[in-house]
DNA sequence: TATGAATGAGTGTTCATTCAT
DNA sequence: TATGAATGAACACTCATTCAT
């Protein structure tokens, strides 16, 4: 089982998952195609599983991520710690934004998927409501969109990118995030920083701009 | 050969590339599949003529989008000026997203493929060159990926909405474009507005925040 | 219809008669595939009326073949006088053999086509009862089976080379033929020369030995 | 995976290589089209397999086609001895005849293909050499090329044709090989016999003339 | 008459899925 | 439980043939 979904996210994550064939799928676990049958009654039920172990993984492994107390936090600050272990995750595991953005899975599974989809947004929104708790639900539905589109494709530079290349990026995403919530969520009112260059004073004014990410040698 | 790209633009955009089937596009079109292969050598060939067309309609009903006039307007001016010709083109034609995040497009065709992607990523690096033209090379290909990652991206959530909802998003994703560029490529230091409730003031500083892209009623 | 049938006869030649495509043989000739289907009925027909053209060329060009006058010379000489312009008729034909080796035309074709082969199987058979009037009937229609058998699987071995080898090969098939008929339709007993090696006094004997066939530079 | 092979052997002596569809091998074979394929990687394939296995066979069944201890016999019993096999193995596998007629098989297959001609041309050539060790090796590769053209020119006689009259155009095989090969390979100097009728003394004097061949009923 | 776009059944091949072992 | 041969509909693509112009 684990093995037929690490095939799976790394055949996923190659091809894509309409590319990806279960025949393939079970030849990189070294199972045969009826095996993998026991297990999944179908290729789409393999993205659903493989989708809801990397959400639990990131629940077990980062509870600092979902966990309210982070609302303490000023927002450069709350970045850092939410998005370095989310950033490192998906560093660590591609194929989960393969998964997340994989919008052409088609018939039921649609609804499966989506619920991975629509259960990290809820966890932005909630975040969110924490900051400001005053902001309409439909505005505030916008906002965390947004933030979460904005974050799932900075993350698809970040992993395109390695070594100091992929670090930059990191700070780009970071800072594109802060930037945007800053006016919504922050108490200040000027941007203190950047991941651009140009802005080097970013570090020292408390808001994300650059580092880690990317702890793979 | 036009009722044949139209088709193809359709089945593109419901079911992504890879997924979309040359018989479907011929059954879309009103045609017999032997008829589609006489425009077109393959499946990839669509793809790629569909490309070129969107560019081309794009350079030739949207001068302005790549004029450096646009250079000598404030950078909230600039976006405006740029942003919704780009926006209201998508909105019409929704299979230039899917063809642009289609990564999966295999052999031969991912150079012409990706030659539509670098196309457009060195337009906004030359933009990006006008404003800041001290700014690093690399630094301005981080810059200009991460804007052009962030549009896309802002892009989805517009299309995927309609009516009020999606005149909202077109106002989020100019604000997070322009609050991304800004502290780079802006001559003030404070973000002026933003798309985000709660900042009704926004409209009146000349900050991009709402209005167009959706001219669909 | 002339450029058709040159055309149709270049490309049989080089995929053969079932690879052949009409639509290649319209582009080759130059026209469309339309224009194909106004002088022929079907893909069979162009085979068949080529077939046609070869033989009446054959005969309108090289009269002596189909003479019963060669049937008053000697054996060897016969051969000579038959063989030399039929070899270099198809040297310049080649796909006179192609077509009479496409045993693999399908269909209502086989019978038009198969009166080609049969054709000019009768006029072996002629000559052979003018040199031996009493033979069998049956025994002389295997004898021109086998002799025309000979003949084809010979010329292909001499189309296949080209200059001093096709000469050589042009001597073998003479050769093969004048061997295996001298013991049926020949005066004499012993086999007075052969294009093989070892044997140079072959041509001084009087039988078929080398020479010819290929007037191409 | 056998009775695919013998599905493709009776699909291809039928409608040739070129003509046989995959669909109709599966569907001769009793099998679906992807059973087919997960036996042979494609169409090609099928016919290499198939040429190999035949070639197999006959060199398991029939040792002594190539054994070099033929050479020490006189050229009419050689012949007897190794053409008696070879021609009864093709009256039962015609197919074999027709995958080597198959000049047309495309592309990668080619070399395959022809390794199993010069294969089996490089045996004649061998043989030849054990009877005539002083002829030139151009010469001896005329010869090999001579002879086996004409073994397979008069195969397609023999298996085109049943019973007596197979029989018949057995011995008119025979006789031809040996009359070609008689002046260079053989001692004596006079054709001691012929399959052709008005010979009949010909069993007599060592030749091989007639019989065998077709063990079939 | 010549065209060439159109046809649609057919080709070689793939793949999600099943099932006897 | 695991296998892997079997399935058959579907895919990308071809081609002999037709027909409106």
């Amino acid at each position: 089982m684990t093995q037929l979904l690490e095939a799976a996210a790394s055949v996923f994550e190659q091809v894509g998952y309409t590319a990806a064939s279960t025949n393939a799928i079970a030849r990189e676990a070294g199972v045969s195609p009826g095996t993998l049958y026991q297990f999944f009654p179908n290729k789409e039920a393999i993205a659903v599983e493989l989708g809801d172990r990397y959400l639990n993984r990131m629940r077990e492994a980062h509870t600092q991520v979902f966990t309210e107390a982070n609302a303490s936090l000023p927002l450069a600050e709350m970045l850092e710690t939410v998005l370095d272990p989310l950033i490192d995750f998906n560093c660590h595991n591609p194929a989960f934004l393969t998964l997340l953005n994989s919008s052409d899975i088609p018939g039921r599974l649609v609804e499966d998927h989506d619920a991975l989809h629509e259960s990290l947004l809820a966890r932005v929104g909630e975040l969110i409501a924490v900051y400001v708790p005053a902001m309409p639900a439909d505005q505030r539905t916008r906002t965390a969109a947004m933030a979460f589109a904005l974050f799932k494709a900075g993350l698809e530079l970040v992993i395109a990118h390695e070594g100091a290349e992929r670090s930059a990026y990191v700070g780009e995403l970071k800072a594109s995030m802060y930037r945007y919530l800053e006016p919504v969520l922050g108490s200040g009112c000027c941007d203190p920083a950047g991941g651009t260059a140009g802005n080097p004073a970013g570090e020292a004014t408390g808001s994300p701009a650059a580092g880690g990410g990317d702890r793979r040698p």
